[in-house]
DNA sequence: TTTTATTATTGTCTTTATGACAATAATGAT
DNA sequence: ATCATTATTGTCATAAAGACAATAATAAAA
């Protein structure tokens, strides 16, 4: 009986309270975790789990039993990534999560450069806006917006992250370009479906903060269809400058700067994090990783 | 790849120095550990072992490994036997290691009482009388005439291990009876072969020690052919009480009352004790096997 | 220096353990 | 009462491990 995998079965089914679920996670059918956890509570002599067909929870020894287990999988686990990260060599697969509008315009990029440079590291790029920790086995590195202070977690500011307005000329022609930060209100606005909703626009007027938010046009977390519809002339949009930058260059957009300015476009505060666990650092893939990313993002935007 | 059973390969291959002594072990051939130590070293990208075909050694991310995977198999093997002694019934192996002599005429008798008791245990019983320690795998008792003080192991004094001397009635009929320390050194002697070789007979006379030991007619670690012999007139013998003392109740061996005594004969302190780890006592088989002997022989002899 | 005995590895085949698939039984939701 | 879902069990196929023998390497002995 293969001891190990009896308990990360058993283990799993523990953590999502099903076998199916467990099942999902292995990639098997649940009649295997059936089977290896049953050899298990046969070995040890011991009933670990109560299951009904619709429920599973354990037992007063299967919980002391897992407990105990998961901290030896985890030890297990650490050795076994101690000699592996004993390597010179990155190698193994690093995953990313990264939000999506840095990752397609930004990391993606990127990784053609960091597949030549380090051709035995296997990328997993997940994007996604969605707020998560590092905590979970499958992130290697996060690059998000914010980050919740924790003193495992090493995060690295890439670059600034301040917002800015803009339209296009064609709209202005027609609407007219606001200066005055109550002009907004007689526009029409286009705004980003961040997971916290879109982004208010307030401002200090006379001492008192206001919301100035244009007319809400169109609400969407596809960043791209928004900004097809700004250059198109559909009303005015506020987003990352690492995002509107080019083009504003290409004359496709236009800057509006507005008095007094929005609250979150003076704030300076805001950036582009990449999060990863101290401790890991010194695993060959992650350092590689880290390493290249500052050196190509940092500065550059 | 079942990586537990990969790395109690290695481990066991590294406190052996060899592939064919860690086999022996496990009772499979060296070329299924050589295989699954191989595997081990493939799926952590790292060799462990620098081996020829005359000597094993680790490397220094061996090492590393090696002592961190030790405690994992330590702490695994603890989680188990939580479990298996959260039981209420004794069950499982039970292994017993018993000087022969106590073995044979003492313990070996009382194991049908105790199978009876408790059939779910499985004895496995080992007599010998080599010096051994509690701290091997696979010895969940042990009853020895000494101990070495450890605070993890507790020593049950089972009962008086003094020693008396006697002869057979023939041969005291054709050689006299001595009852002079001194008469000794005319006679005729057997002696038992201890791991420590046989015991001399010293006594003190007029303030100075002597050895006052007979002809050595025999020497052996053969305790009954010892006293077949000694029954038909070959000598003298010294043992413990507990062996001879059936012997004189039937009237076939006398005990010889020595003046002055010998040293050993006077040594009130020497015991039989029964030893096993502190911690397990609460293991169900421990502890039905440790208050069964206690009962059936402390004070019974 | 040569020979020998022992040990680790590798080739090949057999056995055992695990997974795959389907059927069954149980149960909570509808 | 019915239905959908989940865990278990029967049965078969596949993968992993062991068994056995041959080979190569090496340390000890001659």
């Amino acid at each position: 009986m293969d001891q190990l995998r009896a308990i990360k079965y058993f283990v799993k089914v523990v953590e999502n309270g099903s076998f199916s679920k467990a099942a999902e996670f292995f990639s098997v059918p649940p009649s295997s975790l059936s089977r290896r956890v049953a050899d298990l509570e046969k070995m040890l002599g011991a009933t670990l789990l109560k299951r009904t067909t619709r429920a599973v929870s354990l037992t007063e020894i299967g919980k002391i039993y897992y407990q105990q287990v998961s901290e030896v999988l985890q030890l297990l686990a650490q050795c076994d990534e101690t000699v592996k990260n004993y390597q010179a060599r990155p190698m193994g697969v690093l995953n990313i999560s990264s939000m999506v509008g840095f990752g397609e315009r930004i990391l993606l990029p990127l990784l053609d450069e960091f597949n030549r440079l380090y051709p035995e590291i296997t990328l997993n790029v997940s994007l996604s806006d969605e707020l998560s920790t590092l905590g979970r086995d499958e992130v290697d590195l996060a690059i998000r917006g914010g980050y919740a202070p924790d003193e495992r977690v090493i995060a690295v500011r890439l670059m600034d992250n301040y917002f800015i307005m803009v339209a296009a000329p064609a709209y202005l022609s027609t609407f007219g370009t606001p200066v005055d930060a109550l002009e907004l209100k007689q526009h029409k606005g286009l705004y980003f479906k961040t997971p916290n909703g879109p982004i208010p626009w307030i401002c200090e007027i006379q001492g008192q903060r206001q919301d100035v938010s244009a007319e809400q046009v169109l609400i969407s977390n596809n960043g791209k269809w928004l900004l097809d519809k700004t250059i198109a002339g559909a009303g005015i949009l506020m987003m990352p400058h690492w995002v509107l930058k080019p083009y504003i260059e290409s004359g496709e957009l236009q800057e509006l700067p507005i008095t007094p300015p929005l609250d979150i476009t003076t704030n300076r505060t805001l950036g582009v994090f990449l999060l990863y666990q101290k401790q890991r650092y010194q695993v060959p893939k992650i350092k590689a990783a880290v390493d290249f990313l500052v050196a190509r993002v940092k500065g550059a935007y």
